[in-house]
DNA sequence: ATCTTGTTTAACAAACTTGTCAAGGCAAAG
DNA sequence: CTTTGCCTTGACAAGTTTGTTAAACAAGAT
């Protein structure tokens, strides 16, 4: 029999796995909570996915995905001026984060679950990319990069714990849209560029 | 009866506790082991500390503590040039993650747990000074100090995982020495001073 | 010496969580 | 219709972990 068309389900899952992982981290979250979420038994969840551990590589890999596809940004366009590639890159990043307010924190938060696979697929992807960048910059490029990452991410990483200085959801986009500009500006003026 | 002098064992749990805590969070940690580190059964854990949690809140407390120190010391010296009195901050706030290196992925991991006692105790401290930070500077003051708090401890958030680039222990202090100085300059550099 | 108060221990229970199992259901193939 | 293979379920077991309890212990007060 040809494997039957039950996407729904694993799928339903899944995205229960998702969001429970993200909101609540590996150790909080509980499988018969996402079980319940996607409207299965903990015996179902189990059935697809055997341990809890897989599920979650699974929603990892997802997520990692996400971020490998940022990081191949930097090849784009590779003769692109300088200015306009970091622009590029920063905005990119951001936007991923914009889309995905939770990420930071939950890469953080499970940083020794994500630091091999981070390792194995997005550094060594990014190396050519960096030594490349070296050649046009005075500073470390590593840094540079590290720096782009930290100033991108700390808002959504200190935001919901802060509310982000008390501004309410209403002016949330403009908020955000002003933090990446301001982002953008202070990496290139660093380069005076 | 007067309360006996044994100090001893009650802090010795509590170091125990502090040491558990900021390795693997309080999810990860057990107080059976934070027990066994300390020398003494988990009952006895419970006796002193009725719960994990208020054992928990015993180590927030003192850690919140540290900070208050730095936050504090915006106010220090209230006449000394606005160059002078920003690099102070950050190179105390920058020296207090150098000795406790593990700070901010605790404080960023127990988020939900730090943020209201943080909003309390350190936040509303640090308003007025925020306020006449504010009549010195152009841009917005809380988002200056998010990005100092950010630049100081990102590599400490992403240190443990990536080993600093590759970097050894050996040549650790110099190079920290060097991500400070380089915070110092790019945040003054921002602000044209 | 005995009482009292704070300390310490071993054993225990209670709750929670992950993961398994045996049995039934359902739909297509034969 | 029956077989076959995936899907689904309820009940359950096994392990962990927190927190309690009753009883013993040490030492100063009376």
């Amino acid at each position: 029999m040809e494997p039957k068309e039950n996407r729904t389900t694993e799928e339903a899952i899944l995205e229960a796995a998702e969001a429970e992982f993200i909101e609540k981290g590996f150790d909080q979250a509980r499988t018969v909570s996402i079980a319940q979420r996607a409207g299965v038994t903990n015996a179902l969840l189990h059935y697809y996915f055997r341990t809890k551990e897989q599920l979650f590589d699974k929603i990892l890999d997802r997520k990692i995905g996400l971020i490998e596809e940022v990081v191949t940004s930097l090849f784009a366009d590779p003769d692109l001026p300088l200015k306009e590639r970091l622009t590029r890159v920063i905005s990119r990043h951001f936007d991923l984060l914009v889309a995905n307010p939770g990420l930071p924190r939950f890469l953080m938060g499970e940083m020794h679950r994500v630091a091999p696979l981070m390792k194995e697929r997005v550094l060594s992807k990014m190396l050519p990319a960096l030594m490349s960048l070296q050649k046009e910059i005075d500073m470390d490029a590593t840094h540079l990069l590290l720096d782009i990452l930290s100033q991108n991410m700390f808002p959504f990483l200190v935001g919901p714990a802060l509310e982000l200085s008390g501004v309410a959801s209403e002016g949330m986009d403009t908020l955000l849209e002003q933090i990446k500009q301001e982002n953008i500006t202070i990496i290139l003026k660093r380069l005076g560029l």
